[in-house]
DNA sequence: TTATTATATAAGCAAATTATTATATAAGAA
DNA sequence: TTCTTATATAATAATTTGCTTATATAATAA
């Protein structure tokens, strides 16, 4: 069992404490993303996606990669909150239909 | 493994993420207290801890009872949340020896 | 009863949060 | 080069948060 010190962990939470954030968290976990995915599945600008990646980038938890235009996130398993952040994660039910409608609409852009 | 919806777990998480709140709810997984006790513990003013425990008190994760003046609150192990936070608090370092400092000035109240 | 102790609630305020629109930067296509 | 697409950053506004002090309520003791 990893340990976090508290005062880390209190900061996560509140990372984590948000829907938008969260749910782009779990959808992480199982598939890569890249900025307008996100703006379609939430229906938010683009600079509210782009605002709440980079704090989840900020303390380590997802990371970037440039493929062409596209940056695509993922979740950083290298990351001290990996574990904590998988114990979590299982207790949310799957996100992936969110990843289906955007196919289903063919906007679905990165390929993991 | 216990699911909890996205948008609870959110709330939930935005709840636990804040130093006191979560610290609180790490020492009462362990040991019940009093309002008084939270006081000295956190160093803020009392009106500052019932605040943070009602909010913890008002999605069910914490319950009170009444002994004598003291109200003593404990971990509501019946709460819906209870599992989840269980597996949360199992990555976060003991916090009893705020409890040892507590009794050491001869402030401990609850005895549990 | 009055005084003391423990807790809760109300009001106020500064700081943080989350969204927006406007604009800048970066990559690829024409 | 210019145009388009994708993303980031800046500035701003509305809301929420976390504390404080003042006050109310509840239980016990004198």
């Amino acid at each position: 069992m990893s340990t976090v010190e508290i005062e880390k962990t209190a900061m996560l939470l509140k990372l984590l404490g948000d829907k938008t954030r969260l749910t782009m968290v779990k959808i992480l976990d199982s598939h890569d993303c890249c900025v307008c995915e996100f703006v379609e599945m939430f229906k938010m600008s683009q600079p509210g996606v782009s605002q709440h990646v980079r704090k989840l980038k900020d303390v380590g938890i997802v990371s970037e990669t440039r493929r062409g235009q596209w940056v695509i996130y993922s979740l950083n398993k290298q990351s001290e909150y990996y574990p904590f952040i998988q114990d979590l994660l299982n207790h949310l039910p799957s996100q992936d239909f969110k990843l289906l409608e955007l196919e289903e609409q063919g906007l679905r852009i990165s390929c993991d």
